[in-house]
Parts: C-alpha cells; sequence; structure tokens
DNA sequence: ATTTACAGGACTGAATTGGTCCGATATGTT
DNA sequence: AACATATCGGACCAATTCAGTCCTGTAAAT
C-alpha cells in the first residue's frame, strides 16, 4: 500500500496544529489531544518523539508544553517522515550499501534510488506551512449527528 | 520508512527478469527460482500474484510456465506496485472517501490527496523496460569468498 | 498413465504497529 | 516546603501485517 504509518499521520496532524497557532504558541498534551479528538496517550507519545526530532520545543512543569522549534516554511514534510520512521526508502537496499543480500546479483539499486529520489524531492518541496494553509480553519461546521 | 513490500520487490525482481528475455519467452517458476536466487515457494507465490494480475500471461501443464502479459514499456511500476499490494496510498483516507473517522475534523485529506498523486506519477512514468534497461547483465561477476 | 506445472488456498512464525501505562524529573504556585 | 502540572524515557501488550511454507486440485503434454 505504500503508506506512512498511523503514528506518523498523527505526528503531522499535531504539528500541522502547531502551525496553525500564532508563532511560538505553546500548547500541552491536553489541549492537543482534545483539539484533535486523539486519545492523550498517542498524542503525548508523539509529542515526545517530536521533541526528540527536535521539530517541537518543550517545556517541562506547569506552565509547560510544546511550541514549533522551527518556523512552519521551514520544514518540510520529508523531514517529519524522516524524523518519525527513518529514511525513505522504498526498500532496503536504498537506504544504505550491503543491507539486502541479493545486492550482488540483482541490480535494481540504481534504478530504484533514482525513484527514490525522485519521492524524497516531492515531499522535501512540501512545507509544513503548505500543509497547515490548505488546511481549513479548524471551527466546527458539522456536528456529528446521533 | 515508507516502503514497499519484500514480496512486491520480489515481483518486480521477477518482471524484470522477463523484460530481459526475449519477448514471449516462457519461463517456468523453478527456473525463475534458479535465475534469482530466491526461495521457490516464494517465487511460486508471487507468479501466481502476477499472473492473476494478468502482468504476466500463465500456461498449465508439462512445457508451461509464464511469460509477460504486455511489452515490458507497456508496464509501468506503478502498476505492478498496485496490482500486488493495493492502491498507492500514503495514507487510508487517500485511497477512498470516509475510511477515517477523523475525516471530518482533520483536513490534511486535500493536500495529501496532491502528493499522493505526485508520488503516484512519478511511479507511473517508470516503466518496467526503463528498470530492465537499467539493470546491469546477468553474468556472475564476482563470487561470494567463502 | 505419468509427469510437469500452474491455481488457489490455508496456515504459521516473526516482526511491526498501534496504543497504554508508569515512575522519574522539572517547574511554577501557594 | 509542599503541591500541582507537565514533560521524559521507558517498558509493555494486543493486534495486525508480513514473509514464507505447504498442500490439494487441475490442466496439458508425452
Amino acid at each position: 500500500m505504500l503508506r506512512i504509518s498511523k503514528l506518523t499521520d498523527y505526528g503531522i496532524v499535531l504539528l500541522v496544529r502547531f502551525a496553525q497557532e500564532a508563532s511560538g504558541t505553546t500548547l500541552t498534551a491536553r489541549e492537543m489531544s482534545e483539539a484533535t479528538e486523539l486519545p492523550l496517550p498517542v498524542v503525548s507519545k508523539m509529542l515526545k518523539s517530536l521533541a526528540s526530532a527536535d521539530l517541537l520545543a518543550s517545556q517541562r512543569g506547569s506552565r509547560g508544553g510544546y511550541q514549533l522549534a522551527r518556523q512552519p516554511e521551514a520544514v518540510s514534510v520529508a523531514e517529519i517522515i524522516e524524523a518519525l520512521e527513518g529514511p525513505i526508502a522504498l526498500m532496503e537496499c536504498v537506504a544504505a550499501e550491503g543491507l539486502c543480500d541479493q545486492e550482488s546479483h540483482c541490480g535494481l539499486r540504481a534504478p530504484w534510488q533514482r525513484i527514490n529520489s525522485a519521492i524524497q524531492t516531492t515531499l522535501t518541496r512540501v512545507s509544513l506551512a503548505e500543509l497547515a494553509a490548505d488546511t481549513p480553519p479548524r471551527h466546527q461546521t458539522t456536528l456529528a449527528i446521533a
């Protein structure tokens, strides 16, 4: 299916949320959980990951929380994905040489690398800011019925 | 890691092998297993998948085997991936509407779809023939030592 | 008949993913 | 000092997915 993991997806949703706030706004895990309707433990986990990848800055203690470490224009989707799930590599052999034991007699490594870097470029060109801009404003338009 | 599955990878390796033969060449699962050094059950399984996706044509019985169903120029990498692991979709919500229960309040679907289709286009533009051409000829250059 | 090969499954073990929970630490408030 | 609020850094577990095997049936050629 060529998909990114759900957790990574959540991470991006969270970052987009931050990008939609005024620059420098600090938000807690609880607040983010409420805003995104994602379970607190999950949000908490992902915020920690994002912080340790230096995409978010964290502040501990009461009055603590998280904020974007950089301007949303300066963060690419590729970077986020790489931070959360490692190098963008369609298959092992693309990530690094010597990982695939078929390498000697397969010969597909070169073409795959070209394809892979095209995809990587695509994802590098999209910034968090663009994602956030594209996303409709957050006020509730319709409520679930029943 | 944004990767395709190993099995899909094997499938592509097999197709490339066919593409390197003279057009219309029939090969058995056993022959393919030997050529690629992949275990026969795996090769067998993947050839069956490829056949049922109409990427290969199969012939039963003695003197049977598989051959490319189309010219390698007319088969795209995107098509192969889709045949083996379903629609190319970075995340559920891209594959079809209504799959993600966050859809109403997430708003990232549109931007993701643009990104996704860029990737899809990239993969559509690469043909099996190109993969095969890129791949060095198959004679053994070095042998594993010890 | 017998042999060769594909068809279509079921099945299993291992790895990954998605998600929860807990104890420790830092920081502001009273 | 004590307390409340938050993050930090794990361990942990259930469920799914993945990779790989195997078996029974059917088609075709000799």
